[in-house]
DNA sequence: CCTTTCTTCACCCCAAGGGGTGAAGAACGT
DNA sequence: ACGTTCTTCACCCCTTGGGGTGAAGAAAGG
């Protein structure tokens, strides 16, 4: 009944690709997806590379990433391959929002929209509208999806710090990669630090090494199905 | 020649283990013992493992790992298929040395013997006497082996803070673990770093991640003619 | 409403790390 | 003998990291 009807009024499903460094994120955001496949096509997920193959929409998920004023966003905004960028991110800070819009995205959406709502938003922004960015108070509680260190139990926030740790940044530049304040991010080094049991930067370093907090690397390209090819 | 004579000597080869958790370490030792086949036979390199089959002689080489006063050495004593274990090290401090005696070691003996040296010591532990120690001056240059780094131009010392920071030590673990004083190992954590183009203890244990400084893990078994099963 | 959890931030204080300088001894090569 | 490299150590000074305490707001659940 309800495929019907977004077979109805879409002329075919959208084609969507997913950036962000993390395979874990990929899959959650695939996984969220997976009820609407007739109308938002996942057609690829790109590990530290570009988008390859013609899609309408790209969605730049900035899990310890550049936020949507870097380097990746303005580079996905001038690949023809990659129709509209959207900025998908838990930091509604306006100023960042404002300057992610000026580096060449076309939308910014937060993570804490539940799948329906960032199907929804997707596709005006396919139609050329740019969606409101709601929720608009507070941090947004991330709905589905999902992160390295989640079955350890780390927030977020502790996972997105860990993962930057990881890559071997500094709380200054956490700081200023996360647009947090130093304090911030000293406090949720903390509160990870307790959760993994180390008590220091190096075993932290070498726990997110084996736990998944590595960049990994390389693109999947998703089949009708949404599957992987074998 | 040679051959004959050393057969006519020995019954049949005297067969060795080597313990060291890095296997660039194991596999340097290999080749500098290669042409000592009649009379020296390695049929194993354990990497974090006890020795799993009866040997005459075990070497136990120090290089980022515990002394001869620690753990290790009390176990590989204690392990009957070890047979005489030999400590073999560049660290030559006479307490250190007394001490890996009274852990159960049977011999001593410094990496800065060239490697016909070493065969005759060893063939002398075997026959039950407990050869000199020389060099005795100074800290002994390695005379064959490898260590992880030396290809990017790494010293021994280098390469054995680097092994120990990247297995997550902090310096004064490090000093206490190799027996050097905290400054002597800032002064190799700084040439360290400057060789391999590292500002801080995360880029240098990520760099140490990606080139092979971390313990490896494993057991080598090697057949008659040295070589590993394919 | 209260509790819990997550997020964000400030401030205090101390530990650990890192860059610099200098010194000395040993080994090796010219 | 001198120069270079490796090793070892001391001391100075500053930066970065980490543990603690406290505060506040938002969201979710009972």
């Amino acid at each position: 009944m309800k495929n019907v009807w977004f077979k109805i009024e879409a002329m075919s499903a959208m084609r969507v690709a997913l950036v962000n460094d993390y395979e874990v994120v990929a899959q959650g955001f695939l996984g969220m997806l997976r009820s609407y496949r007739d109308v938002l096509q996942v057609v690829e997920m790109d590990l530290r590379h570009n988008v390859s193959q013609p899609v309408d929409v790209t969605l730049y998920d900035t899990f310890a990433a550049l936020q949507g004023d870097g380097e990746d966003v303005r580079q996905l905004a001038a690949n023809p391959l990659a129709g509209k960028v959207v900025v998908y991110s838990w930091n509604l800070d306006p100023a960042l929002v404002e300057a992610a819009f000026a580096n060449g995205a076309s939308a910014y959406l937060s993570k804490g929209l539940p799948a329906r709502e960032l199907v929804a938003a997707l596709e005006a922004v396919h139609r050329g509208e740019r969606p409101a960015l709601a929720p608009e108070r507070g941090a947004p509680q991330p709905v589905g999806g999902d992160w390295p260190g989640r079955e350890e139990g780390l927030t977020p926030r502790e996972a997105e710090v860990l993962a930057l740790i990881t890559q071997g940044l500094g709380n200054v530049e956490i700081s200023e990669r996360t647009h947090l304040s130093v304090n911030s991010v000293k406090t949720f080094i903390r509160s990870c630090y307790r959760r993994i049991g180390v008590t220091n930067r190096s075993q932290a370093i070498l726990w997110g090494v084996e736990h998944g907090f590595r960049p990994d690397r390389g693109r999947i390209r998703l089949d009708e199905a949404g599957r992987e090819p074998a």
